[in-house]
DNA sequence: CAAATAATTATTGTATTCAATTTGTATTTT
DNA sequence: AAAATACAAATTGAATACAATAATTATTTG
């Protein structure tokens, strides 16, 4: 309760941000307005305030006499997301390239670090928040207010399908969370050096990399053992 | 006064809506909450979150101890307009026509009948409102909750352009606007028939008609008179 | 008189209080 | 006992009251 009442909201605001990317909080669940407004020292109306902000930035869903709930992740969403987000993705990363400020370059390469070290560290949350902002940023470099409300509800959703899918078991999964990191690399670079085309192109080839990993697990690999010839095996 | 206040929250916020669209409210009108709590008798509490709430869909922007201002239009806002409109635009559409229910499709087509109908009372808003509307519908045909967002905010600034720039002031004008109301009737077949790829065709076409219309504002016809040489002419 | 500073006013943000709606529980009725 | 209704508790929505911040005006000082 140190903190001035405008910090405390901020805390907020990124405390859930934070939670609901990380599948902290899950999606659907309901938010109860009396006790976050007491965990933050807050009243109930700058807390309705940020409810709305962040449902306006897509995280929490309001309802009429019903509170906010985090945003759903209902069937229809997966195949939406596949639709949307190759065409979002390549066309910000293309802006970014065109666009892109020195101090914005800087920032990426800072993100691109912060990745990298999470990586290491292997806590999912962070490397999947970490990567979350480096995506953040080539939108914020794209510039684009038209394309950017779609990018960062495809980046709420992607962080969250990660952490659900995207949990590396095996050194496959692990060789891609690497190749990510080096694709990373490739579109810092040809944001640099302006590379519009293959700016789109890398991102093309980042997304394709995160779908299939996605695949792997809603379509696993079938089993091989053959049914009803094992010995021991019951009658149905 | 007579409604009640969840009535009149409503009321306020499809007039802010309104102004906003038709340019009633210009880009940068900062807007004052005394006088239009006791305008719409609400209290503040409510009137803040109607504007939180507009601010979240793109037709305000708040800014810290300095209230809510109707979302600006820089220089910057036309160049991202052209960028990303067809694309989205044609997306959009194309999702419409794989997914419209037949109520939606009834909506469309009421949508269309009122179009064409302001089209004969002349009234620009009514024009640009019933058209915003129209092209609204397809974004709830499509349903890609990732997508929609982008499609709004493009709306938004299409109708604040359109109410700018698109004053049919001579016959070429007026035919065009004629046949963007036939456009409308083929996206409309086209999404009946499930045609994804022609309704993506006509929703690019219907842009570049619309895009046109634009640039003969932006870039108006040279003047014809030879500089210098006619009589009585000042010399720098 | 100009610039700077202090005080006043206006406007925005937050807290508290009050009202309305919803939800859960208990009682009644068939 | 199951369904329906009435009641009570909890939760959300709105209004008022209070605090803080920004803008304006007045005053002071060089």
């Amino acid at each position: 309760m140190s903190a001035t009442a405008k910090e405390r909201k901020e805390l907020l605001l990124e405390a859930l941000r934070r939670d609901v990317l990380t599948m902290t909080l899950q999606p659907g669940a309901d938010l109860d307005e009396v006790s976050l407004s007491d965990d933050y020292g807050l009243s109930r109306t700058p807390l309705r305030d940020a409810f709305r902000e962040l449902a306006g930035e897509g995280y929490l869903t309001l309802h009429q006499n019903r509170g906010a709930r985090v945003a759903d992740m209902g069937h229809r969403t997966l195949r939406d997301f596949f639709l949307a987000a190759p065409m979002i993705y390549s066309s910000i990363t293309q802006l970014a390239a065109e666009n892109a400020t020195l101090a914005q370059l800087d920032e990426l390469k800072d993100a691109q670090q912060a990745f990298k070290s999470t990586l290491r560290t292997g806590n999912p949350s962070d490397r999947t928040l970490s990567n979350n902002r480096f995506h953040a940023i080539t939108g914020e470099m794209a510039g684009n207010v038209y394309l950017l409300p779609s990018l960062n509800r495809l980046l709420i959703d992607h962080a969250r399908i990660s952490m659900t899918f995207y949990q590396p078991r095996n050194s496959r999964m692990a060789e891609n969370v690497s190749l990510a990191s080096e694709q990373h690399d490739g579109i810092i670079r040809a944001i640099e050096n302006g590379d519009s085309a293959k700016a789109a192109q890398l991102a093309l080839d980042h997304w394709e990399l995160s779908r299939g990993q996605i695949e792997l697990f809603v379509m696993p690999t079938a089993l091989e053992a053959p049914l009803g010839a094992a010995p021991g095996a019951r009658t149905a």
